[in-house]
RNA sequence: GGAGAGGUGGCUGAGUGGUCUAAAGCGACUGACUCGAAAUCAGUUGUGCCAAUUUUGGCACCGGGGGUUCGAAUCCUCUCCUCUCCGCCA
């Protein structure tokens, strides 16, 4: 959410900024005449209620001292039911004016490039090599059917499309990725970890930006209504909803496991293949609080700890800064990690990380006091570190072997009760 | 799922229709005393919105929504959460 006095005060920088996301900014002349209205009703009404309680005072000292009340009480009746009038009345528009906020989209930062898809993102930097393999290497779906790790048939038999089932040495991978990248994110990067609720309510999912604009894409249970979480994000950055944070706490990291669900609608057809784009998948996430000061040095870090997993499993990626158009709905800024897939021959997103500046602090109220004692929103990031849903299938493909058995990378071995290759049964 | 109890400031906790501008204590902060600390003493101590911004004034907030009343922390109603006991259960 927008800060409605910075729209006020500084509406063009707002609506050029939405409009680098494709937003047309009509939208904010629409919300600066809701906002005059609003505040002219408030200071109407609120005179209204000012000499309700002045009078108010006055009858109960008069009751005290025997007086008759009963002329001034019927003229009070009048005052109050025109408080009640316009009471109703603002709140209908301030509610009109809140759900119109929320569908405006954070704005880019300086530093982020103009333009209105992918094509315009920028690359950043490349780490490691396309490993070179002397046979034609094999994409990882027919590698994991081959070895039997990676069942999708018998999982759409268990739910549907878009799901799979791990099996064998399959599920102890995707087991040891996770064991081993919240120890990494936990031991050596200083993150909490913690395992949160992954079904949540509607509005923790309204404070990280995805309702209300983004309702389709979202699993939801009925009675009680929850939704599914489509990331830890959304859990992890409401465990400080409604709180005002000590400054000398900041900043705070969590990591979390947790499975995540995303509908998909509308994905390409073409991405079904393998297990890259599931309604279901893993995922080890980053979240950070921090003072606004720092967001964007804890933003470079946060990207250099979700790489240090790639680098760790000699996986080749390459860090792509995201356009505007290209950006989430929430973010300031955003970097995305792609890591090779010599099989499928293309790069696949493995990590997204954001500033958020105050967008999801503002929506979640989570705030700090500084040291004059003044209350201030704290700035949220996140990043995958990493999913798996993309990162076994690096490793399948990375680590192929010409007569498809898959070696499992060194740090991993640990995590597999020593196993250092996935054979045929 | 059933029965009961309860939700008040950073924390403990009083307040059951009208100086509540929410007692008191603890904690925290500031100052005094001190070489320094402790103890002691004095003072300060929430959030949001509106208007002006030099001092400030007004409104709202006692889990949340709605209602009764001239007036609600207090009464009614719905709802969420916590605790205790029973039932069920990984």
């Amino acid at each position: 959410m927008l800060d409605i006095k910075k729209i006020r005060d500084n509406p063009q920088l707002v609506k050029d900024g939405i409009k680098k996301k494709g937003v047309s900014p009509e939208i904010i002349d629409e919300i600066l005449e809701i906002d005059k209205k609003r505040r002219a009703l408030i200071a109407e009404v609120e005179q209204l209620k000012a000499k309700n309680n002045k009078v108010s005072d006055e009858i109960a000292k008069m009751k005290k001292e025997g007086k008759d009340t009963t002329k001034i009480i019927t003229e009070m009746k009048e005052v109050t039911n025109k408080i009640k009038q316009l009471d109703a009345d603002l709140q209908q528009i301030e509610s009109n004016l809140n759900s119109k906020l929320l569908y405006i989209p954070n704005i880019p930062h300086e530093s982020v490039p103009v333009g209105k898809d992918e094509t315009a993102n920028i690359e950043i930097r490349k780490w490691g090599e396309k490993p070179q393999f002397k046979f034609k290497p094999k994409p990882h779906w027919e590698i994991a059917e081959y070895l039997d790790i990676l069942d999708n048939e018998r999982a759409a038999k268990i739910t549907g499309t878009r799901f799979t089932l791990y099996k064998g040495l399959g599920a102890q991978l995707e087991r040891a990725l996770i064991n081993f990248m919240l120890d990494i994110q936990t031991k050596e990067n200083g993150y909490t970890e913690v395992f949160p609720p992954i079904l949540v309510n509607r509005d923790s999912m309204t404070n990280t930006g995805q309702l209300p604009k983004f309702e389709n894409d979202l699993f939801e249970t009925k009675d009680p209504d929850f939704f599914l979480i489509p990331t830890a994000e959304v859990p992890v950055t409401n465990i400080h909803k409604d709180e005002i944070l000590k400054e000398k706490d900041l900043p705070i990291y969590y990591t979390a496991y947790t499975p995540c669900f995303r509908k998909e609608a509308g994905a390409y057809s073409k991405d079904i293949k393998g297990i890259v784009r599931m309604h279901q998948f893993n995922k080890v996430e980053l979240v950070k609080f921090v003072h606004p000061d720092t967001s964007y040095e804890e933003l470079e870090k946060l990207v250099n700890n979700a790489e240090s997993i790639l680098q760790k499993l000699n996986l080749h990626y390459r860090v792509v800064l995201l356009c505007s158009g290209d950006m989430s709905f929430a973010s300031s800024k955003t970097y995305d990690i792609e890591v090779w897939h010599p099989g499928a021959e293309r790069y696949w997103e493995t990590s997204s990380c954001s500033n958020f500046e105050d967008f999801q602090a503002r929506r979640a109220r989570i705030k700090f006091r500084d040291k004059n004692n003044k209350v201030n929103f704290v700035h949220t990031l996140n990043g995958s570190g990493l999913a798996t849903s993309r990162l076994l299938p690096a490793i399948i493909e990375n680590y192929q072997t010409e007569n498809m058995e898959v070696i499992i990378p060194e740090p991993l071995r640990p995590y597999m009760g020593g196993i250092d290759i996935i054979k045929k049964k």
